[in-house]
DNA sequence: CTGAAAGCGCTTACAG
DNA sequence: CTGAAAGCGCTTACAG
């Protein structure tokens, strides 16, 4: 068993084991290199830098790199992080990796900065100030150049804090109320109006909206939409439920209190596909089909929605694009590039499935 | 528009914007706190570490935590690295974020993570041999002090070249071809026996595999639990087909290929969710119905898969729980508390659900 | 209990 | 084109 960590079979014969700590790196410095090679480290320093490389006569140059290859070298990060005052570290929070709109958006992110040179560190903040406070502080310890906020509310401290420390950040998903800042979000309007639009077109006047928490962008502007669609075409925009959390359960738990109310209604516009979810659970429960009996529009378009029963109508959110988006205009802010703040808001497109059908006469 | 970064503002007076560079990290040092209290630096540090704490005098400790707080103290973590060798930091190779079933293990490793007072990196590799390599290379030059291996084949580079240079390394989900490993992976044949069983106990004998990549320890073992179950019962298993990855396409074709042989089945087992959705979807292409047709069981239980119709009958796998332990199990190793390699195998639970039903007669 | 010193592995202004 | 020196912000053995 032991044999597989044998010092002569993996021939690691730099490595003295009785001196071994954890976390030991244990791996050649750029002095070594200058040994081998014969020059001062700090022209082997010169030759592995590409912006410095010019400087150095290209025989050191090859020499530097064939040494640095054979020594298997690799650059102490943190070294560099200290002495240049920059990490190459990217930072970004998120609500919960497990809520499924959360990992393409962070793979636009981590392919973006990856092609940058970039290494991007992620905490859930599972909404909870406490943990995000923390994870902030983490991720400024590690001298993260810039960061990318999907956790954003309307009022929201970690923006004040990136502002008052004046760190580089673009928020994703979700804005502040303020304006001033770099944002790349859904043009929710757009959305809510294809969506109503097309409720309306199938017949539909009593219309029912679970929005999300209106602490967020999404929420607000989405249910701020929806009212003010209803207002223009004179229908009744009173059925209106807010949850506290985009999830299942909390939008089965408003669906059952739009019950309550007696009111009839014969579609739910939903703050997000996980809200929509637990509505149609809701409406199960009560003996009412979906589409048949009640229509259900969601949003985001999380994988594998088209494949449930009814197959679910929903506003697309292009999530790996707005991950890639972000990230590309941190790297504006962070060369310098970009003079002033911008929101981008991204075109949703409605995509109609099988929850949304004509209502019953 | 400027207002919002405007210094006095928000009162950041340490900051010289005319000296600024991108990365800076612009936080009090060690120093700032000596100075505010009149100690040597050397002092604060230990008052501000919690193993040597114990060394100075309470009232000092106090002032320094005070001064600390009221300067806004951050402690430089690339410093902290690069002195003590070790960078708090663990890394994460999976194949691909957005594959529904690892956000819950990366979820899980995080937690654990954090609990610790450790960081994560996480890298996407795609199953590409260069890709993953950069990613390892990266996570070396930070100096990670442990790394998650989600991405072994039976033979695979990494977890040498982890071996060689004696980077503590847990394998997750697949593991490796000789032993001597830390790996945290499912107990693939009781899986596979109790889904076999089932088809068994529902009256199937003519029973298809779709094995994942047989490289990898899930696909080969999976397989060869069917083999063994199949030759147990006396039943015929050549009906095998291998996918080179695990998704919905290759399992599509793969079924298609299944078609060709002219060999009637009644069950298929696949390697896994995505891949029996997608032999789903190839039955269903020649009208063949699930499960009234044909019964099919997955492997994983992704989420949301209960939804869909027919819900699929699946080996679910705790993917959290695995997430877990595997950081557990790498602090132990980190520690130098586990001694011999040990490969936990996790229970899986067959969760029967409309996929499956009698054979027609 | 505290201070002074050395050094982790880099980078870079300064000299030549 | 190259070298020698200083220093990034910590930690810790050594002295007292």
């Amino acid at each position: 068993m032991r044999t597989l960590w044998d010092k002569t079979k993996t021939g690691n014969i730099n490595c003295d084991v009785s001196a071994m700590k954890k976390g030991r790196r244990n791996t050649p410095t750029i002095r070594d290199i200058a040994n081998m090679v014969g020059v001062h480290h700090s022209t082997v320093s010169r030759a592995l830098n590409a912006d410095q490389k010019q400087k150095i006569s290209p025989k050191v140059v090859r020499a530097v790199e064939k040494a640095a290859d054979k020594l298997g070298y690799l650059p102490n990060i943190a070294a560099s992080t200290l002495k240049r005052n920059r990490s190459f570290a990217l930072g970004v929070l998120i609500p919960d990796i497990t809520n499924p709109i959360f990992p393409p958006v962070i793979r636009g992110i981590q392919d973006v900065a990856e092609s940058e040179g970039y290494t991007v560190i992620t905490a859930n903040t599972d909404d909870d100030p406490t943990k995000e406070r923390d994870a902030f502080r983490m991720m400024r310890g590690r001298g993260i150049e810039g960061i990318i906020i999907a956790t954003a509310r309307l009022s929201d401290p970690t923006v004040d804090e990136c502002i008052k420390y004046e760190i580089p950040f673009v928020l994703v998903n979700r804005t502040v109320r303020h304006d001033g800042v770099n944002a790349v979000i859904l043009d929710e309007d757009c959305g809510v109006r294809a969506a109503l639009d097309h409720l309306l077109g199938l017949g539909h006047t009593r219309i029912a909206c679970i929005s999300g928490p209106t602490e967020t962008s999404t929420g607000a502007e989405r249910l701020e939409s929806f009212q003010n669609f209803m207002k223009i075409h004179e229908l009744q925009s009173d059925l209106v439920e807010r949850t506290a959390k985009y999830t299942v359960e909390e939008g089965h738990d408003a669906c059952r209190k739009l019950f309550k109310r007696n009111k009839p209604f014969t579609a739910v516009l939903a703050g997000n596909d996980l809200i929509a979810l637990g509505c149609i659970d809701a409406l199960n429960e009560v003996g009412r089909q979906v589409p048949h009996d009640v229509s259900v529009v969601g949003a985001n378009d999380i994988p594998m929605l088209s494949r449930m029963v009814p197959a679910l109508t929903t506003i697309n959110t292009p999530m790996y694009k707005m991950g890639c988006q972000s990230a590309t205009t941190l790297f504006q802010v962070i060369n310098g590039y970009s003079s002033d703040s911008v929101v981008l808001r991204m075109q949703p497109r409605l995509v109609v499935r099988d929850s949304t059908a004509p209502p019953q006469p």
